[in-house]
This record gives structure tokens, C-alpha cells and sequence, in this order.
DNA sequence: CATCATACCTGTTCGC
DNA sequence: TGCGAACAGGTATGAT
């Protein structure tokens, strides 16, 4: 679930509530979803929290990081008191307005008595305990690696459909499913075009399109619909989902020309995009 | 080497 | 209404 825009926002979230805060305990409640040793993390303080892509490296002061990766369905709550750790609304889908809830995987508390909430209904998640972060391999959108010479040079040695390069990690780090859909109406390009047919032209406006789309959903705390885990530390939610273009906008008109959102299957993911205007 | 299908989980929604 | 199939933000792994 989450991309770059909504961890990005977690972070900017929990850096505000988090940093400087010493770790008073750890509880894990789901074994596989975290990986080391956890009595090295108590009584350490907070240094910093970093993102490289959608992957979360939280800085300890005994310079070991936790690297936290959402993948589908994870959140992660914030709670100034563990003991009262009532939210104003219900979080999304099976969980309740208190934590821990059913979905609840792993606990930190601090020493002021906060605590964060790792849910995951789906469990794909973690947390690794590192001396160096969990990092993708491919350039962040938002860093000054990521330019149009390297995206020019991704694309001219990939035969892969355009959509299915753009969620590789390796290549490119932040960019999911909402995001490449949008991304690619945004510039006018099919998704099942295959990577290296894109010339200068169009490659210039996938970069343009790539960092439209992905500081808008920054600018509106990520997206949340119903059918989204995510929501901010806070349970509150984000409002991309009502400035999409044509992620799960199937049937509807295109915003541009009209003609209704096709839907397609590429490596086993929805592809959304309008026939008429994305060539 | 590159690309695709499958597995990991659990819950909700869709189609007959 | 009931019930199995399809689907959901991601990515590691093995198969082709």
C-alpha cells in the first residue's frame, strides 16, 4: 500500500513525535515480522528518521537502525499514553479506535509512556534490526540521483511494459501502483508500451509526470479510500484518493478527454489507463 | 540474463 | 442470499 508519498508523510509524522524519545520496551507479537535482536533497542534514544523509497530507517543511538517496511497493509500508530491508546475515529477496515488491536504485530513503548502500533492485517510487513538501513537499490524519486538522464537510461535497457519497470525498486525507489498509473496519464503513455520504444520526448514527460504525481500525493498526505489500509500516525486519513487520475477509476470518464478508464492485468496488477489520450 | 508466475497472509467485494 | 473467485498499497523466490 503505502508509496513514497505515504511513508513519506509517516516519517514527517513520527520524526515530530518520535526523535529524542528513549525506548522503554519492545513487545512482538507476530515473531516473523521482525527480524534481530530485541533487547538491543531498549533504553536506546531516538537519533533520527530517514526513508529511502518505501522503506523507514529510524536512527538508535547506539547506531543500529530499525528499518520498517509497510508493504501491503501495515500502519503504524502513534499514542502519546500505551495505556489510553484511543483514536477519534475507527482506523481502517477490521481494526477498532483503540490499540492494541487485532491486526496489532508489534509494540514499542517509550519512556514518557508513548507508543507506536505496528498493525498489519496481512503480515506481510517488517522490522529489521540493522547496522546499516534496509536499503532499495534504485535512486529515490525525491533525490537528486533520480533525473532524466537515469531515467532515460533505465528505460533504453529494459523491454519490460512501461508500468511493470516503474514498480521495480531496483531501478527506480517509491514508485507503486497508484502512482506509476497516474504517473504515465499524466504523460500521455500507455502502460503496456515496452520501455525502451519511449523516445527522449516521452521520457522527458514520464520524469515531469513521475514528480507531479508523486509531490501531489506528498501535498495531500497519501491515499487513504476505503479500501486502503493507510492512514497517518494520528488514524487520521490522507486525500490523494480524491485527486486521482485514474487509479481504480474504471468505467469513469477520463479527466482529460472523457473516454471511459480501461482496466488491464500486467504482471498481476491492475493497470488503469484512458485508450484515447494515453498512446 | 530477463521476464513471468507464484507465494506470502487475511479480509472484502464481485459475479453467478 | 450463498458461495467460491477475484482482488487489495509489495516484493522475494523459483520457474521458464
Amino acid at each position: 500500500m503505502p508509496e513514497l508519498p505515504e511513508v513519506e508523510t509517516i516519517r514527517l509524522s513520527l520524526a515530530k513525535n518520535i526523535v529524542g524519545k528513549t525506548i522503554k520496551s519492545i513487545q512482538v507479537l507476530s515473531p516473523k515480522q521482525f527480524v534481530g535482536d530485541v533487547d538491543s533497542i531498549v533504553r536506546q534514544n531516538i537519533v533520527s528518521i530517514d526513508r529511502k523509497g518505501k522503506v523507514m530507517a529510524i536512527k538508535l543511538s547506539n547506531n543500529l537502525y530499525l528499518s520498517i517496511h509497510l508493504k501491503m497493509s501495515g500502519q503504524i500508530l502513534f499514542s502519546k499514553n500505551v495505556d489510553h491508546a484511543v483514536y477519534g475515529h475507527p482506523v481502517a477496515k477490521a481494526n477498532t479506535s483503540t490499540m492494541p488491536g487485532k491486526t496489532t504485530r508489534i509494540i514499542i513503548e517509550f519512556a514518557d509512556n508513548s507508543a507506536i502500533f505496528f498493525n498489519d492485517l496481512r503480515k506481510f510487513g517488517w522490522i529489521k534490526l540493522g547496522n546499516k538501513p534496509e536499503e532499495p537499490m534504485g535512486p529515490d524519486v525525491l533525490s537528486a540521483d533520480f533525473t532524466v538522464n537515469h531515467l532515460k537510461k533505465v528505460l533504453s535497457s529494459s523491454r519490460k511494459p512501461i508500468k511493470v519497470l516503474l514498480l521495480d525498486q531496483d531501478k527506480i525507489a517509491g514508485i507503486g501502483n497508484i502512482y506509476a498509473n497516474d504517473s504515465l496519464w499524466e504523460a500521455k503513455i500507455n502502460p503496456l508500451r515496452v520501455a525502451n520504444t519511449l523516445n527522449d520526448v516521452e521520457v522527458g514527460e514520464l520524469y515531469k509526470g513521475i514528480l507531479t504525481i508523486i509531490h501531489e500525493g506528498i501535498k495531500y498526505k497519501g491515499s487513504s479510500s476505503a479500501d486502503e489500509a493507510y492512514v497517518l500516525p494520528d488514524a487520521s486519513k490522507g486525500g490523494y484518493q480524491h485527486h486521482r487520475r485514474v487509479y481504480h477509476r474504471t468505467g469513469l470518464p477520463c479527466l482529460r478527454d472523457g473516454h471511459k478508464i480501461m482496466r488491464v492485468r500486467q504482471a498481476g496488477r491492475s493497470s488503469f489507463f484512458c485508450p484515447h489520450c494515453q498512446k
